[in-house]
RNA sequence: UGGGGCGUAGCCAAGUGGUAAGGCAUCGGGUUUUGAUCCCGUGUAUCGCAGGUUCGAAUCCUGCCGCCCCAGCCA
């Protein structure tokens, strides 16, 4: 990053920590907690730790914040491993465990207990709740906040050695029960807890908390800034209270930056989990899911990602940021990359009346319009054809410049067609229509140049492959889901549909995971999951911008 | 009614005492065999409000208002 251009916040701090001398290295961490799967918020501050990182020469960890067995599994270490590297970040040799320190963490609360700074208080964590004391009153000491120092080291040697209940005891620090700061009321540093643990197997029984076991297994990594949300400001002094009582050979900064919300998406855990759980979505991947996992499956690119969080900016303002945002960045990476197929997800009939029985041929259609270098391909064309059933209209209003009775179309890279006769069944439902097609106007012949307003795209029924496509929208009516308690209410349920459509025979060959502009409709790839040669099953990643839909939506708007 | 944080256009966001960048959205227009893309143009932002300091304030001071976070043996 040069210095002319601005940077945020943060960029700001670690440039003139580097320019000073404070530091000749950055190094920060990533530090999730194996407790569920990486969403949209966490793309930002895995891009926010690794890129300081990477811009300034420097290192970052992937630390799994693993202190709460309860709750912590493989699984989710898994996920949090693949989802990083897809970002396209590396953490090296450098991934490690809050539950690597274990050891060192336990030596560092015998010597604060051994300062006289930490004491075992047995009351139970109701007791504790109420003498906490409210935001506004101040909290009472614990009658055992002045045990001794060898009856507290004695008590907490026979927590580690398994010889209490889960709740029996609990190791806090004493700091100060009248402060202002909740979280400086002496809170808790060890708690018991009888389970396994995913990485430490069942070597302990005791357990440190966030608070005392993040900043000093920052200090252990000689990291020099220690980036968090919002929400842990005020844990700060608490964070800066451990450095200072213990010393450590390297002292780590905290910064905050707010969190990301995107609009018309959760990003809470438990809301995720829910929706997991009860069934609403096919799991944390299903591609609706604000998940990295979700996205991935989705389609969305990482070049689209990652331009979407260095949109959304390091801030400590509360943010949140349209989906449109977000289609965007999906469109513009989308736009460059991906080659243009055609394909029908509506399918109406179209009979081309003058156009020979069984004759086919090929006609020859651009990969992508701004890039020649890709090439083109064939498609066959013959006199039955699918076209989308929004490309017809009856009764067409004066701008729709699309197929109506009478009117004329150009079918892309084939011919200009004119719409002769209306089909319908007993129920009135358009199902077919007679056209005629105009010789003279194949597409890039000599006589080709005759213009008609509208150009669709088609797809010939005798080589059209099926496929099962699924449209998605957004999983919430409400902009800011994560604020409503029961999200039950908000879900909208058209977030899902699924057609079958008909594909042009060149879409055989898409491989998994490869994106591709069905051309007039968006951005589509197979799923990774359910997608098969003999099946096809493909998602749609995102529409394209349609000014055509926003007109009609203005139109019905004014008419209400 | 304790403590912490934040308020610049619909959504993000620069700006750090010298007279409000940029992106997305919006709205016009042009090109176009994708109503896409692309290209042009488009914003009376009382810089949350009110006072004050100053030749000069989004930037400094005071007071107020609004929003977010904190009372887990969660992170």
């Amino acid at each position: 990053m040069s210095d002319t251009q601005t940077r945020d916040f943060i960029r700001q701090i670690i440039h003139d920590d580097l320019e000073s001398g404070k530091h000749s290295e950055i190094v920060t961490r990533f530090p999730p907690e194996p407790n569920g799967y990486l969403h949209i918020g966490h793309v930002m501050s895995i891009c926010l730790n690794f890129g300081v990182a990477a811009e300034t020469g420097g290192r970052t960890f992937l630390r799994l914040d693993d202190t709460n067995p309860g709750r912590e599994s493989e699984e989710y270490v898994d996920a949090i491993k693949r989802d990083v590297h897809w970002l396209g970040f590396d953490w090296e040799d450098r991934l490690t465990h809050a539950s690597d320190y274990f050891e060192q963490l336990y030596d560092s609360a015998c010597r604060l207990i051994e300062m006289g700074h930490a004491y075992v208080d047995s009351l139970s964590a109701d007791q504790i709740r109420e003498y906490r004391g409210t935001l506004t009153e101040s909290g009472r000491n614990s009658p055992y906040r002045d045990r001794g120092v060898a009856e507290n080291l004695d008590l907490f040697k026979r927590m580690r050695a398994g010889e209490f209940a889960d709740g029996e005891h609990v190791l806090r620090a004493k700091i100060d029960m009248a402060s202002p700061n909740m979280n400086l009321r002496d809170p808790a540093l060890y708690r018991i807890r009888h389970i396994p643990h995913q990485n430490a197997g069942d070597e302990w029984c005791i357990y440190p908390m966030y608070d005392f076991a993040h900043g000093l297994s920052d200090a252990y990594e000689h990291i020099t800034h220690s980036l968090c949300t919002l929400e842990f400001e005020d844990h700060r002094p608490l964070y800066d209270w451990f450095l200072d009582q213990l010393e450590p050979a390297h002292r780590p900064r905290q910064i905050e930056f707010s969190r990301l919300n995107l609009a018309y998406a959760v990003t809470s855990k438990r809301k995720l989990n829910a929706l997991v759980e009860e069934g609403i979505v096919s799991g944390w991947d299903d591609p609706r899911m604000p998940t990295i996992a979700g996205m991935r499956r989705r389609g969305y690119p990482v070049a689209a990602l990652r331009e979407f969080v260095t949109r959304a900016g390091v801030t400590k303002k509360d943010k949140l940021i349209e989906m449109g945002v977000m289609e965007n960045c999906v469109r513009e990476t989308l736009g460059d990359e991906a080659e243009r197929r055609m394909a029908v997800l509506k399918p109406l009939k179209v009979v081309l009346t003058n156009y020979p029985e069984n004759k086919v041929e090929m006609v020859e259609a651009m990969n992508h319009p701004a890039r020649p270098e890709l090439g083109t391909r064939d498609m066959p064309f013959s006199r039955q054809l699918w076209i989308e059933q929004d490309d017809f209209m009856e009764d067409a209003p004066r701008k729709f410049f699309r197929l109506k009775p009478g009117g004329e179309v150009r079918l892309r890279f084939g011919y200009i067609i004119r719409c002769d006769e209306v089909i319908k069944n007993a129920a009135g439902d358009v199902v077919e229509l007679r056209c005629s097609y105009d010789p003279d106007t194949r597409s890039g012949t000599g006589s080709s140049d005759r213009k008609v307003k509208g150009t669709i795209h088609w797809v010939s029924c005798e080589h059209a492959i099926d496929a099962s496509v699924r449209l998605y929208d957004r999983l919430f009516t409400e902009a800011n889901p994560n604020s409503v308690s029961d999200i039950h209410g908000v879900l909208y349920p058209q977030s899902l549909e699924t057609v079958n459509a008909k594909l042009e025979p060149a879409l055989q060959q898409l491989a998994a995971g490869q994106a591709v502009q069905f051309e007039r409709l968006g951005y589509f790839c197979p799923d990774e999951k359910d997608d098969s040669v003999d099946a096809r099953v493909i998602n749609r990643i995102v529409t394209l911008r349609d000014s055509w839909a926003k007109l009609e939506k203005q139109a019905m708007q004014q008419q209400v």
